[in-house]
RNA sequence: GCGGAUGUGGCGGAAUUGGCAGACGCGCUAGAUUUAGGCUCUAGUGGGCACUCCCGUGCAGGUUCAAGUCCUGUCAUCCGCACCA
């Protein structure tokens, strides 16, 4: 009978449906598995084929679990606010909700003709006032602990979305979603203290199995360094306070830097001499774009404060002080002590700018470039230093400035606070009130949560104020704390905020006491394996971290991190080897895949494509394999031969290959699991078919790949319970070598012929047994063999002169 | 510029405590079946050739009985960061 993927896909998905199969229910008594995959933004395209790798790839590591004897959770949701939602409203006069909804409905009925085992009964959607309530309830608990304040700053501003972005979505300078022009705007926004979790979101990461590259990327955007803050003097009296990670090499800083909009330029106003200049040099810098700033980072430029000299402490002498734009004012203390010897940067500012350079580390040659290596080199001209190590006498500087008083040892970080105010309509409503009196204040927890108000208009404001601010009847409201008038915070909470706990929602979706209750938290935490894009790496994956460490602070959350094991995976790119995109015109719709080949098919190719953290180019006609092995699978059905068990002569095979698929799916090297079972069938055809329970074996292993087919062969060897949690097949270490094996024999590394032996056969026994081969002998014809080696179960190699 | 990764047939990719390079699949060639095409099946398929031989894992060296794998240098591609003092 021919196999029919389309009636047999509808009809168990049907089943998984009806019977609830895959519906986590808390169960004490069992270990618990948690996988997660990173729920969709559903957007109006519909999903992406990339989609599914990801989703099957966990997909695979589930069903298996399952059937290993684990309690597993394996979720599905929406991460439903954001702008591309609320612009196609805005164009199509359509509610966002209501496109929401639709996308939901669209997305939700692909996913299933996929034959994915999530629990679609702790489906979640953070546009849900049951799901945003608890989002805007932790923002709540951020404001009472101080780690969410408002402050007027230089923000981000795209100048096409009309919206502030946080540093994270601003990508060499323009925006990370549409690409437009980013520029710096003054704006009073909400902030979140993730900079007080910065040490702990580096230190953690040590227990977690997070794959290296997404481990180091977080540590590299946080950026530690560890260093100095030192007092250096001025003829103008004030102190300037500069950064360093080398102080060590003061006796070298022969200038200093302030970053334009460093506050003591206006405080020596009266006292520099070149003011003009001065003042132009900022209003130029100010005028930059983060763009400008990025692409125009190879000239140093500069002027020089006149009037006014910076005190070197260490040595007392007096040194010039300039003012350039690669001194970052958001950066340390906005100024720096310069060290060309020692530093590229300040080389080559020194260079153009003609200042002193003076070598207090030897070991280079500063003749021609900076000597920056902190492992080699040793101290001069450089007083009670000279003749250390830099490590030594960075900690002695260090101990000399403490106890001078002039300094200390001081940690800083790249990472910056987040940037949490989105002047848009289709988010979180941040729930904080405004009174002239109190100041703000938070709305009170037991009105939350905060309901967007219905609305037709979305366009921003000109201003660039959140379209909620022309709604005066839901901005104007009354003071929690005095009763009196009162405005509501009309920006709302960036796409970011939704997702950052949305693993929690997952283990009690209904939980109406607290995000999550403690009972679940406690049972199905933490996640036990995440697996999403690199592309959140510095975004979601670290917001959501931070978020987490703050829930547990508060006693939410039993576990410091959310996550135990992070993997990636590559993305699948088109035909011709480019991304995926509308406009190039190769992009594959997973509906036409499924209808053409069926679900099962498309969940083998999109596992057998390659290695699952590389990017792959899409290829239709290497789909054809998949569906030529899945239907040589299903027709093995007719080939079966007589016979109890596993034959004698397949127990080597059937043995290795349930090891390695076993193993395989536990480390996401689903491609080489496929190939393994290729061969398997491969061998039960060359054998003439297989017996029932050889059969058995291979659609056990099969399953978690492709369920529909597995379940229906399986169902039609007459087998009652379904394979979803039919216990997963055991191998036989003993029986997976074979008695015999063909070991190569080689003289001086050539290979000269093919012995089958015995596999415990002993060294000598083999060599000897090499030796014997006449065309062993005849390379060894007039030769001394000067060395023997026997690999065991491999090869013989005999060199000889 | 700094950091990370990758480089293997016509293609996707296997194989690294150093041990038979090219598993598995696509494609291709020949044959069978078919009215034909498609599908399916069988055999072959890294290159060279005077075919029990030689060459071959980006390139050039090195270590070793043995190197895709280790070391040194170099080139290319991709990704991340990009004046973070």
């Amino acid at each position: 009978m021919k196999y029919d993927f389309k009636q047999t896909e509808e009809k168990w998905q049907k089943i998984w449906d009806d019977k609830k199969t895959f519906a986590a229910k808390l169960d004490t008594t069992k270990p618990k598995f948690y996988a997660l995959v990173e729920f969709p933004y559903p957007s109006g395209q519909g999903l992406h084929v990339g989609h599914p790798r990801s989703y099957t790839a966990l997909d695979i590591v589930a069903r298996k679990k399952r059937q290993c004897g684990y309690n597993v959770l394996y979720p599905m949701g929406w991460d439903a606010f954001g702008l591309p939602t609320e612009n196609f409203a805005m164009k199509n006069h359509i509610h966002p909700e209501v496109v929401t909804k639709n996308n939901v409905a669209r997305f939700k009925s692909q996913l299933k003709s996929l034959g994915l085992s999530f629990d679609w009964d702790r489906e979640i959607n953070t546009t849900d006032p049951n799901y945003y309530k608890w989002t805007q309830w932790i923002f709540l608990q951020m404001f009472k602990k101080g780690l969410a304040y408002k402050k007027e700053m230089n923000v981000n501003w795209c100048t096409s979305c009309k919206v502030v972005l946080a540093n994270e979505e601003v990508v060499n300078g323009v925006c990370e979603r549409c690409g437009g022009e980013v520029v710096h705007k003054v704006k009073s926004q909400w902030m979140l203290k993730i900079t007080e979790y910065a040490d702990r979101l580096i230190d953690d990461l040590d227990g977690l199995d997070f794959i290296e590259r997404v481990a180091t990327q977080q540590k590299n955007w946080i950026g530690r360094s560890h260093g100095a803050e030192v007092n250096f003097g001025s003829t103008a009296g004030d102190d300037i306070t500069v950064y360093t990670t080398r102080p060590d090499t003061m006796f070298g800083a022969t200038y200093m830097v302030l970053a334009p909009e460093h506050k003591l330029v206006e405080k020596w106003a009266s006292l520099i001499q070149n003011m003009d200049e001065v003042r132009a040099y900022q209003d130029a810098a100010a005028r930059k774009s983060d763009l400008e700033r990025t692409e125009l980072n190879k000239d140093k430029t500069g002027v020089e404060l006149k009037g006014v000299k910076g005190i070197n402490p260490a040595n007392g002498k007096e040194i010039p002080i300039f003012l350039s734009d690669y001194v970052l004012a958001t950066y340390g203390t906005g100024a720096i002590m310069a060290v060309p010897a020692h530093d590229t940067r300040d080389y080559e500012f020194a260079k153009a700018f003609g200042t002193e350079i003076v070598e207090v580390v030897a070991g280079g040659d500063i003749e021609k470039e900076a000597f920056t290596d902190c492992a080699t080199g040793t101290l001069v001209n450089s007083g009670f230093l000279n003749g250390k190590s830099v490590e030594e006498a960075k900690a002695a500087m260090i101990a000399w400035l403490e106890k001078e008083g002039k300094g200390h040892a001081k940690v800083n970080f790249k990472l910056r606070d987040w940037v949490f105010s989105r002047q848009r309509y289709w988010g979180e409503p941040i729930p904080m009130i405004h009174c002239e009196q109190c100041g703000w204040v938070p709305v009170p927890e037991n009105e939350l949560p905060l309901r967007l108000p219905e609305i037709s208009d979305f366009e921003p404001g000109e201003g660039g104020e959140s379209p909620l601010a022309r709604h005066t009847e839901w901005v104007n409201t009354t003071c929690p704390c005095c009763g009196g008038a009162a405005k509501r915070e009309t920006d709302t909470m960036p796409q970011w905020a939704g997702s950052s706990w949305y693993f929690l929602r997952y283990m009690d979706p209904t939980c109406d006491t607290a995000p999550v209750s403690k009972e679940a938290v406690e049972y199905w935490g933490p996640v036990d394996w995440y697996n999403g894009g690199m592309e959140h790496t510095t975004l979601h994956l670290l917001y959501s971290r931070f978020w987490h460490k703050f829930l547990y602070d508060i006693g939410v959350v039993p576990t410091k991190e959310p996550y135990a094991k992070r993997t990636s995976h590559g993305m699948i790119l088109g035909e011709n080897g480019e991304k995926m995109s509308k406009s190039r015109g190769n992009v594959v719709n997973p509906d036409d895949v499924i209808a053409e080949y069926g679900a099962d098919t498309l969940r083998m190719y999109e596992m057998f494509i390659g290695d699952f953290e590389k990017a792959a180019p899409w290829n239709t006609s290497s789909i054809k394999g998949c569906k030529r092995f899945l239907e040589r699978v299903w027709n093995l059905n007719e080939k079966l031969v007589e016979g109890e068990g596993i034959r004698s002569e397949m127990e080597g095979i059937v043995n290795r290959t349930i090891k390695k698929v076993s193993e395989d799916i536990e480390c996401l090297k689903h491609n080489t699991a496929i190939a393994a079972m290729m061969s398997l069938l491969n061998e039960y055809e060359a054998k003439g078919g297989a017996t029932r329970d050889e059969y058995k074996v291979l659609l056990q292993l099969l399953n978690p790949f492709a369920p529909h087919l597995t379940e229906e062969a399986w169902q039609q060897l007459g087998m009652e319970q379904e394979l979803a949690y039919y216990p997963w097949p055991q191998y036989d270490e003993a029986k997976c070598v074979e008695s015999t094996v063909e070991i190569a024999v080689q003289v001086n590394g050539k290979i000269k012929a093919r012995l089958t032996v015995a596999s415990d056969i002993s060294a000598e026994d083999a060599i000897a047994t090499a030796k014997a081969d006449a065309n062993v002998a005849a390379a060894l014809e007039g030769k001394t063999v000067v060395k023997e080696i026997y690999v065991p179960g491999k090869l013989v190699n005999l060199a000889a002169k």
